[in-house]
DNA sequence: GATGAATGAGTATTCATTCAT
DNA sequence: CATGAATGAATACTCATTCAT
């Protein structure tokens, strides 16, 4: 039995963080986080109160480790590294895996549908995800969300460039804002229903994407 | 000095109520309602913390009966006591209405959106004003909100009309609830956003009548 | 319509203090002095809290009133003006007489013997009215409780006087301490036995006079 | 400094657990429940008010734990595995034992005629523990206490045994309850009284075995 | 006299966080 | 690392009592 080598400590560590951040999660999701104790999740994980403090420093901060990871995971999925051009073979993609991701992480966006109306939470979480969208000044402001920020220009500019294909009279922001709000609020409703209709979830996918490619 | 009568006993604590109702809203609103405290409440109302009980049976009871205050007073913007017919020209009206009363009633619509994602909260609180409307049967089944069913019906019976002026293709299911999500989620950012710009309020609203009328 | 009298006042005064009182005793003996609100006894008995005030200048208040009103209530069934002699068959009336007020007012004496565990309220509200009788010197002490001091003091007598007729070594104070316990948990078990049976209870009252005369 | 043992942490509950316990029990039974409050007793037993809540679920879980375990106490004393028959000379020992417990728990039974006497109390916390002996078919009734239908059956069984050594006219029923009051009322006036004439109470006890053996 | 709105001190209870072992 | 006993500040709620009308 060699000694553990200090890789092998933090994946240890890394991953009994994990365990109880995806514990935490499902309860905050399901219950709420004032709802939810401390003492609840560590018994949930299988640990002591003392040792959730070795790993967070508050409940606030496991929240925030939640939250940023999520965000970070959700990155991933659009690989952020690419140019930011976005065809329409490319949009449709986009879509489609919104969607997917949001079945996926279904107890995040619960979570995060629920501090997203307490301004205080929001400021203090969501600041650097999240951006409204509402004048073209707002389109290409700096978001402090690198993620949101490209995502959102990414979709911008797609819209702008929909105006080539476009009447005359089309208005790519006035849009845009309705691309977003149907898919706001097709996430939402999908969120806090128990269960999906598969068959009209895809069908409601397609729609979206017929409507707004 | 006479003693004060019956009737002014009652004015004072319908008056006293509201006072009540209308602090506890616009903290629950803005601070979330686990971080309002009754305290805090009881401090801007100018009141003590006993007189609450006075009044209301507990926290609970106090965010229950708001919720119920709201609802009631937004049922009666949209008269139910009639027909339950919706003519284009009334659908024009109605769209119009829900988002003039977004902006009136916004405290309690972020409160609203905090609580529909917990679904305990949910069952307690809203199970009787909100229902999802994903199948014709769900459409057609009793809610146990009078607004509610009357106004689902409403819109679906509309939806359902509004076939005869579409191509053979057109799913009228699917296009009331697209139409459902837009509207939610319009709702719901014009809700999280702190201001609204007026022009593009309007102009979202006339583009959600052009697209759904 | 001629106005009251300053007599017809008082009466009323003292029909109300009586229904307070009486209210108040139910509610103390069924639910405990604690657990009744003031709240409820005003509610019961018909009129506001504020008046309660008028009449009681406390909840302890109304207590002491209450016990003490029983108290004299019951002295009076004992003729107290007497010469205190108690012949054999007075000694038979009075057991009966003692009985059948422990029915009449069970209600008291449930409140009675809650309180009696407790030193303090004991001391404030019983020590004048009881007194236990251990030793020759403690009959004759005055207790603060003309009543009681007498009922006392005419059975320690009758007990003394049993020696006459009774063997060399009869113990008065031991009969009298004997007679005193069976009658004590004779009347507990009574008062806190929701039904009585009628025939054993005679019987029962039989027996013990048959034992102590 | 290795970490405590799960047997330490056991230790160290149990024994804080009954540190907490007879506190409470020494309060309830001086001054009552009701007057005693959880701050009160987590001053005199030297913790914090919380830690009175890892031990116990409620004020009222507290009560019930110390009513249960005084009753387990004292069921231990009279060893229910014995068959049951209770000869003359057990018989006395019986009693000797009964009243040298009532002195040594006399806290206990400070706190248990408390609430005798109130109804709702008597069945929450009582009702498996006492039960009244009015009729034959009471007596062999399965009571929900072990200790006390082992106690009362013994008991009514010697009582029904007496019946061959005494005259024609004997009633055992009657001469069990007459026993019951008497040890009652002994019991009682004990247990509120301050001091104890040591004398007095043995010889009490004495004549009580006299007569009833 | 009579009312009940209003007060505020008091009480049980919760829970994130600390810390000795 | 790991444990859970211990803390204490915070919080909802109660209720006897007061007082303007």
């Amino acid at each position: 039995m060699s000694p553990r080598t200090p890789k092998q400590f933090e994946d240890i560590r890394e991953e009994k963080k994990n365990l109880i951040m995806n514990v935490a999660l499902e309860h905050f999701a399901k219950e709420g986080y004032h709802n939810t104790t401390i003492s609840h999740i560590a018994k949930h994980a299988g640990i002591s109160k003392g040792l959730m403090y070795n790993y967070f420093e508050s409940k606030e901060d496991l929240l925030s480790e939640i939250i940023n990871r999520s965000m970070d995971e959700i990155s991933q999925y659009f690989d952020p590294d690419r140019d930011g051009y976005l065809t329409e073979d490319e949009f449709d993609m986009f879509i489609r895996k919104l969607f997917y991701i949001l079945r996926e992480k279904l107890s995040f966006w619960r979570l995060f549908y629920q501090f997203l109306m307490q301004k205080d939470v929001r400021e203090q979480f969501l600041k650097k995800h999240i951006g409204p969208v509402n004048t073209v000044e707002t389109i290409y402001s700096n978001s402090s969300s690198p993620f949101l920020t490209t995502m959102t220009k990414m979709l911008s500019d797609y819209f702008m460039r929909k105006k080539e294909r476009k009447p005359v009279a089309y208005d790519p922001i006035l849009d845009l804002n309705m691309f977003i709000y149907t898919i706001e609020g097709f996430g939402m409703v999908t969120v806090y229903m128990d269960e999906v209709d598969e068959k009209y979830y895809n069908k409601t996918i397609d729609r979206i994407i017929e409507l707004y490619k």
